[in-house]
DNA sequence: TCATATTATAACTGTCGGTTATTTTGTAAC
DNA sequence: GTTACAAAATAACCGACAGTTATAATATGA
C-alpha cells in the first residue's frame, strides 16, 4: 500500500500546485484575463493535464473561492467562542469580516465575483461554498438570538432575517467597486472611515441601546477609533462642492 | 437638409432597433450566452453592421444598462418633488427602488451585472451610467440633509456616508442572488416579506424616532403592510429545523 | 448616367475553453 | 533486464465567438 499511498500523495500535490498557480494568476488578473493556457504555463504542465484534475475553468476557480470562504468561516466561528453579550458578538463578526477584507482582499474579490450569477452551480465545490457562507450566516443568527435573550438586541427582530440583512450589508460595504471608492475619496473620506462609520450607522438598527455594549465595544477599536464615541466623520479634505 | 435629416433619423432608428433586439436577448439569456451573431439574427442584419453602430459588445450592453439607470433616476427624482419630511422621503426612495426592482427586474439584473467589475469603463456610456447612479445617491443625500434639518433624521449622521450605506444596502437586498432567495424561502419567508421587513430593520438606524414619520408612513404600504406596525415576521411555513 | 459616399455584408483572423488520439512514464510480473 | 500494462501527460485539434477587412450594394448629387 506504500506505493499507492505515495501516488495518492503526489496526485494531491499536483492538484495543489495547480490551484496555487491558478490562484496567483486569478489574484493578479481578472477571471476572463486568465486563460487555461496561462495557468498551464504557470504550473509548467500542458493545458490538457489540468483537465485531468479539474472538470473545467469554473471548477478550478471555485476551489480557490472555497479556500477564501473557509478562512472567513473560521474567523466567524472564533467570534462565537468568546464569552460576550450577543450585541458585542455581532459587532465582532462585522469586524471579523472587515479584517478578512483587509487581510485577504483578493479572496474577497474572488468570492464576490463568484457570487454574481455567471457560474453554474453544478460543481461539487459550489455546494461547499454555499455551506461555508451558510455557516457564517448561521453563526451570526445565533449571536443575534443570544443578544435578544440577554437584552442587548431588539427583541422585535427576527434573527434569521436580521442575519441576512447584516451579511448583505457587510458584503456590499466591503466588496465595494473601485468606482465607488473613488467617489468616497472625492468626498473627503478614507475607505477605512467609510467602513468603520458604517458600524455606528447600523448599531441603532440592532441594539436595544441598553448600553450593554457601549462600554465593551470601546476596547475593540476598528481602525484605531472606538465605535461608540460621537459620530464624527472627521473629513480629511472636503474642499470640493 | 431634409435628406441629411432623414438619413440621420434612419440611422438613429437602426440604432434603436439594434438596442431593442439586444435588450430582448439580454433580458432572456445571460450576457455570455448572447452572441453578437444572435443579436444580428434578431435585428436581421449582418454582425459586422452592428459594429458600425456600436464599438463592441460591452458598449451595446452598456446602452441598455443606461436605459435602466435612467428609469431609476427618474423614480428617485419624483420622490424628491413631493412635500414631505426628510425621513419620509428617504423611505419613499427605498420604496422607489423596491418598485423598480418589481417593475423592471431585468433592468435591475443587468445593472447589477454591469456593476461587478468585468467591464472596462472606457465607453462613453459608462460615464453616463455612473452619473445616473450618482444622481440617485445625491438625491438621497439631499433627502437625508432635509431630514436632519427638520428633525426626523439623526443629526449625528453624515448625509453623504449615510446615502452610500443606504444605496449599497438597497442594492444588496434587491439584487439578491437566486441562491439566497431559496434560503429565504427555506426559512419560511416570502421575498416580499424579506424586502419589506428590511425597512423596519433599518429605520432605527436613520430616524430620530420623533414620530414625525410614524403617522405618514402608514398610508404608503409596502407590499400591503404598514411600515410602523409591530415587527411581526409572520412566517408562512417554518416547519423545518 | 456617372462619380462618390454611405451602408451592409461575406469571409476571415485570433483567441480561448475544452477534447481526442497518441506518447511517455512508472510499476509489477516474469 | 525485459515485457505487459495502467496511469499521467501531451500535442494537435475542434468549435464558438468577438472583432476586422476587403468587397459589394445602394442611395445621392451633378
Amino acid at each position: 500500500m506504500g506505493i499507492a499511498d505515495r501516488r495518492q500523495r503526489e496526485k494531491e500535490q499536483r492538484r495543489t500546485e495547480i490551484i496555487d498557480a491558478a490562484e496567483r494568476l486569478f489574484f493578479s488578473r481578472s477571471y476572463e484575463d486568465v486563460a487555461m493556457e496561462d495557468i498551464a504555463r504557470e504550473v509548467e504542465l500542458n493545458k490538457a493535464t489540468i483537465y485531468l484534475y479539474f472538470k473545467n475553468k469554473e471548477t478550478l476557480f471555485a476551489t480557490i473561492v472555497l479556500r477564501g470562504v473557509r478562512i472567513l468561516a473560521e474567523k466567524y466561528t472564533a467570534c462565537m467562542e468568546k464569552q460576550a453579550p450577543g450585541m458585542l458578538k455581532v459587532v465582532q463578526m462585522g469586524q471579523a469580516y472587515y479584517r478578512f477584507s483587509q487581510e485577504y482582499p483578493d479572496y474577497l474579490r474572488l468570492i464576490h465575483f463568484y457570487g454574481s450569477e455567471r457560474f453554474s452551480r453544478e460543481n461539487p465545490y459550489a455546494a461547499e461554498i454555499g455551506k461555508g457562507y451558510g455557516t457564517c450566516r448561521r453563526i451570526l443568527a445565533d449571536a443575534i438570538r443570544e443578544g435578544i435573550d440577554d437584552g442587548t438586541i431588539r427583541a422585535d427582530l427576527d434573527p434569521f432575517l436580521t442575519s441576512m440583512y447584516l451579511m448583505i450589508s457587510f458584503m456590499g460595504i466591503l466588496s465595494l467597486e473601485n468606482r465607488w471608492k473613488l467617489v468616497i475619496e472625492a468626498e473627503g473620506f478614507s475607505y477605512e472611515q467609510f467602513a468603520s462609520e458604517f458600524f455606528r450607522f447600523i448599531i441603532p438598527a440592532i441594539s436595544t441601546g441598553e448600553g450593554a455594549c457601549d462600554v465593551d465595544v470601546e476596547d475593540l477599536e476598528l481602525s484605531g477609533r472606538s465605535l461608540t464615541g460621537p459620530f464624527a466623520p472627521e473629513k480629511e479634505k472636503k474642499q470640493q462642492s
